[in-house]
DNA sequence: ACGTAAGCGAGACGGTACGTCGCGTCTTACC
DNA sequence: GGTAAGACGCGACGTACCGTCTCGCTTACGT
């Protein structure tokens, strides 16, 4: 595990990853992730553009790169993990919610018509594993004539995703925890209520 | 009005812009909607690149153009505009999921990872207009406590756009009818038991 | 022959490569002909570098139109093509020097140390191609004991080149009409003496 | 004088050179002096490249350092210096030529349209210089119509130099001994006649 | 023989040229 | 007047090599 003389412990690597990370984002937050090149991310980072690709294949690697190290964090700092009482916001998703307050500018412009389609699709897969954890096996059931499973879950993690972009493009009016409150609301009327059918 | 000698009206236009149509849709369907180059479709359409520009000014805006094509479609078709009744799929939903099933090949690439997000924003958009239309004003109640309707919109449209993103990439497991009345059930329950359950 | 339209007709085709050409030579004679990138002649003829690579893959097809250019103007500039009397420098070699003359700096950075070696090889070859022009089939005697006729053909022909080299390092200390003639001198009695057996 | 510490009596250091020195040779015979890159005779020869540049500042210095031993290794094997007889091929000539075919594949490339112009030239002036030792100082008379001496001694030393690389190409058809008897010849009837005919 | 200074390997980095690609504009000629 | 053909400027791309640098390891040398 502690690995020694790795090329990621150099400092000159740390420093420069580090920066072209701030770069991308703030670059990203300015005018639109698809409009940033490269170059942009270089020149706005100091670091020479051989010097990106010797880290990175594309702007999109460095956006993956940042975003692991994101739900790595998001994942460890979850700590206590208590057995998320149903009815009551999970901590984890009123974490997700502070980190994203933390990062509007950047998530406002990611989720947004300018944004990157498939990182609001890592972000609704986040949810729908959260979703998938949170309950039994079998608390969804699959009678005829019901929606399948499947498509619940897919509905109800867009619903979120779709009520966290709303939340952001309003400039965060609520605080997380009411967010938090609402969103498992509406997820636990779909999953419950549909279940006991209708 | 009535202009004759509209540009639109020559033969020769409007063979180019079909043309461009189409290879607009096929080359989306073999290699996604960002890989499209204007030269790929100019190729694919036997179109020299400088009539594009006399037409199009990228092909965002061709993609437009098609877009407006198929709306006003699904508006003028529906003709008879039932009030929809809550609990009953509303004919323009079917109308809506029957075309994309008839052109799934282009959504479930437009709405996948090689989309591009504006479209799905697009549809998502108008299923909230349709919401909308088919509630009066004051259907969900905005009391303090309660997510805000505008939220509940957006969430029910994203649930929606969900719901037939997986339609899509499952292959269309079932009809659009059942679609649109599992959709149905979805939004009721939701703006329906919110106000008055808790 | 007389082919219309055809792209190198062009005036703006016209105009773009002889811009290159110019820029080419001066770039060359002032530093070096290896140091020359193509950058350099893109921006010293005010020509976009992707226009460069639309008519040349690189530097040495530039150098080689230009080249060949020049030997075909040599060529049919002979016109009269008198029987070259030996003992008489001929018209062609005459004509050459005085090109050489008119592009001293040029030839005298080729031809040196920072030139381009196949550049000089071509010019002996011509060299030697008049040569063998101006001799019957079995001027020279290729006698077992006596230097082969291909050797004699190789060491006058890079005397003659060596001569050129030197006349023009020495900034063309003598006319063009008594280099020819010396050159002349020495292939005959390379050539005849030899034959003649020492 | 003598110092013992020399850096490069270090025995990393002879080793480091000497590989680099094989690995410029060998890979010149493979693709052409130019094609040869840095990184190339560093992989090669397995010596890191930031070591390479400890010894030399580009791959010209390495070259130098190499032609410089075999010309100290050509001067000091003549010992006996004979006073060359007209007529009679030298035996730093045949000297010369012996290790030019010893060494065939190295010259033919270096030579050659894939060569280093420079290198060429240097082996040329070693001839003139060579054939300055061997002739008094007013063996050839420069009486005006004649060409001038330094013009003579520059053909004379190209014809050898051309006659060598004709020699390497045709892939040594003679004997160096054969060779050095012809280039005597024609170097001697060039200078004698000259001077004595017309 | 052995401690130490030097040679060396590893590789990050800034720089610069390369050759390619797509874009959008323009001109010319055809129909 | 719509279109084909295509030259051109622009600018990003990803790659390659250059020369410099810092950091440790190891190894041959000199006392």
């Amino acid at each position: 595990m502690a690995q020694n003389s790795n090329h990621k412990d150099d400092l000159r690597v740390r420093r420069t990853r580090k920066m072209l990370h701030i770069a991308l984002i703030e670059l990203t937050i300015q005018k639109g992730f698809e409009s940033v090149t490269i170059r942009d991310i270089c020149e706005h980072a100091m670091v020479n553009r051989a010097t990106f690709y010797r880290h990175y294949i594309d702007k999109y690697a460095l956006l993956d790169e940042y975003m692991d190290s994101i739900y790595e964090l998001l994942d460890h700092s979850q700590g206590e993990a208590s057995p998320d009482r149903p009815d009551e916001p999970p901590a984890g998703l009123v974490r997700l919610l502070e980190h994203l307050r933390g990062h509007a500018d950047f998530y406002r412009v990611m989720l947004g018509p300018k944004g990157y389609p498939q990182f609001g699709e890592r972000i609704r897969q986040y949810v729908e594993k959260r979703l998938r954890h949170a309950l039994p096996e079998n608390a969804i059931p699959s009678a005829p004539g019901l929606p399948p499973p499947e498509m619940l879950l897919r509905s109800i993690s867009s619903a979120s995703l779709g009520a966290i972009v709303w939340w952001l493009e309003k400039d965060l009016p609520v605080s997380p925890e009411q967010m938090a409150l609402w969103g498992t609301q509406i997820s636990c009327l779909l999953m419950g209520q549909i279940s006991s059918g209708q």
